[in-house]
DNA sequence: CTCGTGACTTACG
DNA sequence: ACGTAAGCCACGA
């Protein structure tokens, strides 16, 4: 099921335009929670895939993190530079962009 | 209700 | 700087 949480979470999430990426750490202050893991969880389960990129949302020092849709993380990369961000080794420019809510 | 788990973060040695 | 441990919250069994 669909939890008020993950809603919260999504909804932040599609504020982050093409291009773009957050953190988890951002995502939940988003939220005002702390949930870091949680927001995970709710990427993993991600009933609104594609509606949802959860593929714009890493690790808060610019690691690209984990990634459990068919494809693994390689996907993930690929699909944030057809969106026009430079991913060097797993790890994205914060600078450039990471976007704040 | 309690316990274990995880696409995390921060602190410490 | 690097690896490990502890702290965190939400969720399913």
């Amino acid at each position: 099921m669909v939890t008020k949480f993950q809603k919260r979470v999504y909804e932040k999430l599609q504020q982050v335009p093409k291009g773009k990426v957050t953190t988890y750490k951002e995502l939940a202050k988003a939220v005002k929670s702390k949930a870091y893991r949680a927001v995970g969880t709710a990427m993993k389960k991600n009933p609104f895939a594609p509606k949802v990129p959860c593929h714009r949302v890493i690790n808060s020092d610019g690691y690209v993190g984990n990634y459990t849709a068919p494809g693994g993380i390689n996907k993930k990369i690929e699909l944030l530079r057809k969106e026009g961000v430079i991913v060097q080794n797993h790890y994205i420019d914060l600078n450039k962009y990471l976007y704040i809510f």
